[in-house]
DNA sequence: TCGGCTAGCACATTTGAAAGGG
DNA sequence: ACCCTTTCAAATGTGCTAGCCG
């Protein structure tokens, strides 16, 4: 009941339906927001419910920002990687990042609750080659694609919970596929990106601005492809993703046992010709055998539309000179005032709703509710 | 011709349901 | 009936490769 006023109240600005960006109801939490067609948003929210224009944040409500702290946990692998130039495949059905993002937060308020938001934007206006063993840029930049936000699965929750924990984002996909529904992060191939990390008082989010943080980890930037360019990259993978282990030198699907077995299939494959070859007769019982087996394999949705750029966006590839000191891009705040609201926004309205009516005094919950 | 992309492959890991025992 | 552990199959995540496409 409180999710059909609360859904749509908080779901989109009128103004900016044309390019909102939304997750599907059903969607798990942790699904990242995706455009949908205009007429379907307008569709699934009616006008009279649609969200009032974005509140001016209020300097009252904010909490003090410069305690908190992000930092990257895994950030050796990463420089590991970023020393080599960090690639990152990207499909159709989408691929999650390897490295992942592994975070540790610290200055939160405990008794708060927060959305971590992850993003991915340009690093460059540069398309990229792998040529004479390095990244070259070779052109301009593709058009950029619509952004999508990763929403933490776990958000919203207090600031204890993240601190009592190393937050990952390892659910959350890439993908070259424009069209893609599936809500993972779309981006071009052969482009460099950094991904962001945000965290949000939800307090501050149901008011549309204010208290949040951004986080950059220059060694996480990296280039997109849809095939390992540099054998070095391969390698790392290999030997640091679990997944790959079938191709380490010892496992199955190494080099040399892949080898052998494209042999045996040869062998195998010139021992049935010959039987076929000697004896017609016995082609039918060859023929039954099957010739190749075919196995085919709530929080709401926040969306964000003006996410901060970075400082600058022109700088290159040099992870030699990269700073591995966290950079905190507080001077550019994330504008959740310009920011398009998803239709998703039940869950997370519910939670903080219910939370808030329990809280005496809080104003905004009962505003969200009544309003 | 060539660079980039895709589908399908084999293998490893993860996940969740079912079975078994206390 | 409940809880915990173990087992197993399915789903998912990997990089590799042949072949397609512009």
């Amino acid at each position: 009941m409180l999710s059909v006023e609360m859904y749509p109240s908080l779901a989109l600005g009128p103004q900016r339906i044309g390019d909102c960006f939304y997750r599907d109801r059903q969607a798990p939490a942790h699904m990242p927001l995706y455009p949908p067609t205009c007429d379907a948003a307008a569709k699934a929210l009616p006008p009279r419910l649609l969200a009032p224009p974005p509140v001016p944040n209020d300097p009252a409500t904010k909490t003090p920002k410069d305690d908190v702290k992000m930092e990257l946990e895994n950030a050796s692998l990463w420089k590991q990687f970023s020393s080599v130039g960090t690639e990152m495949i990207i499909t159709k059905k989408g691929r999650r990042m390897f490295p992942g993002l592994r975070l540790k937060l610290s200055g939160l308020n405990p008794s708060l609750r927060y959305i971590l938001l992850l993003d991915i934007i340009p690093a460059d206006n540069s398309r990229y080659r792998f040529q004479g063993g390095g990244w070259q840029a070779v052109g301009g930049a593709e058009a950029r694609l619509p952004d999508r936000v990763f929403i933490h699965p776990d958000s919203p929750a207090t600031g204890a919970h993240w601190q009592s924990r190393t937050i990952s984002f390892h659910y959350a996909k890439l993908t070259n596929n424009t069209l893609d529904t599936q809500g993972h992060i779309i981006l071009h191939s052969l482009h460099r990106y950094q991904p962001r990390v945000h965290v949000i008082e939800a307090r501050d989010v149901l008011r549309w601005g204010g208290g949040q943080h951004s986080f950059v980890f220059p060694e996480t930037q990296f280039i997109t492809v849809t095939a390992y360019q540099n054998n070095k990259i391969t390698e790392l993978k290999i030997n640091s993703n679990p997944f790959a282990k079938g191709f380490r030198e010892d496992g199955m699907n190494s080099k040399k046992q892949r080898d052998a077995r494209q042999k045996r299939k040869i062998s195998v494959l010139t021992e049935t010709l010959d039987i076929v070859n000697c004896d017609p007769c016995d082609s039918a019982e060859l023929l039954q055998q099957p010739i190749g087996t075919t196995t085919s394999t709530d929080l709401q949705a926040l969306a964000l539309a003006s996410l901060p750029q970075l400082p600058d966006p022109s700088c290159g590839f040099r992870p030699e000179e990269a700073s591995y000191q966290d950079t905190m891009v507080q001077e550019q705040p994330l504008d959740l005032g310009q920011a398009f609201m998803a239709s998703q926004m039940s869950d997370i309205s519910i939670s903080m709703a219910n939370e808030m009516q329990n809280t005496p005094g809080s104003e905004v919950a009962n505003n969200m509710i009544e309003g």
